[in-house]
DNA sequence: TAGAATTTGCAACATTATAACATTAGCAAA
DNA sequence: TTTGCTAATGTTATAATGTTGCAAATTCTA
């Protein structure tokens, strides 16, 4: 997915797959990272999925690629891929999708589909603003967000058909 | 706790689960709905323990009650008390903490100290309406937020010694 | 009190995640 | 080119979290 397309509208998502690829590549160069073909297969994975993916869903198709991978195996590779700011875990479903925002530090903002299942990432500044100055109130240093939203998407909103 | 007291300032516990026992039976009576022995133990054990309470913990602390009870028992008084919203569940930690906002509508917003592992919960309208207003942005419609900041609190920034 | 609805008990199971330890791959210095 | 180091992966087992389905008991209501 490019930067620019939101998840519900149609685009070329191999093309968006690859050009996350490839960023993965430079991003994980720039880290002195290396980018093992476990891991880039997962990350793969996730992308080609516009919904969030489960450890077990990967997994799956990990041994329907012929590898024969346990749990350890994505989950590390999962948690490379955290580390670098490639994936972002969903706490409230327990699943992963693919960063939108590799380029930005930010906290992402994520507004989850009931619906379809589609996830959109905001970088949203306002929110985490915000946030900040509800924890500086307290005199609490936040080192991490998590900001879920799930809700109806505006595909969801107008049709009756769903992804 | 009482509404005012912060978790990692003494207080007189049991005063402050007392009197949240007593506000969730005014709650339930209002709500029409029942609250039985055993989901009132349950709310009893979340709020005695300052900390977010796993559902196997809570588990634990019935069958140490002589309770013989299997998770089934736990998660259903958790999912009764969440309805009526006398208890929140923080998704990044797989556990729930009894709210202290039963008066006011509001989405939480939760403090959560990677040192001593206590939870503030706030309501925060500001963090509330900035992501409204990020969401709105984006043409969705929310109808839950999980918000979870996890960092230092006041107590574990300045001391030593954590509880 | 009889019937309906809610709540609980209970057994089995499903899903998500980690621990512990052995093995292998990549790479640099002797 | 071997040796030795570190990072990465394989493997097995298990822990932790959460759900389904159905029967029994309790509570409400008419």
């Amino acid at each position: 997915m490019s930067p620019s397309a939101l998840p519900y509208r149609p685009h070329n998502h191999d093309a968006c797959v690859a050009q996350a690829l490839t960023e993965a590549r430079t991003i994980c160069q720039q880290h002195n990272a290396r980018l093992t073909p476990t891991r880039e297969r997962v990350l793969e994975l996730i992308w080609q999925s516009h919904k969030p993916l489960g450890a077990y869903d990967v997994l799956a198709v990990l041994a329907a690629d012929g590898h024969n991978a346990a749990p350890p195996t994505v989950y590390r590779a999962l948690d490379f891929l955290q580390q670098h700011g490639l994936v972002h875990r969903i706490a409230s479903l327990n699943a992963f999708v693919g960063c939108t925002h590799t380029d930005k530090k930010h906290h992402g903002l994520f507004l989850i589909c009931r619906c379809c299942g589609n996830v959109l990432e905001l970088t949203a500044p306002g929110v985490s603003d915000a946030v900040q100055n509800a924890a500086a109130d307290e005199a609490f240093q936040p080192d991490n967000m998590t900001i879920e939203v799930s809700g109806t998407c505006p595909g969801c909103t107008s049709d009756t058909t769903h992804d």
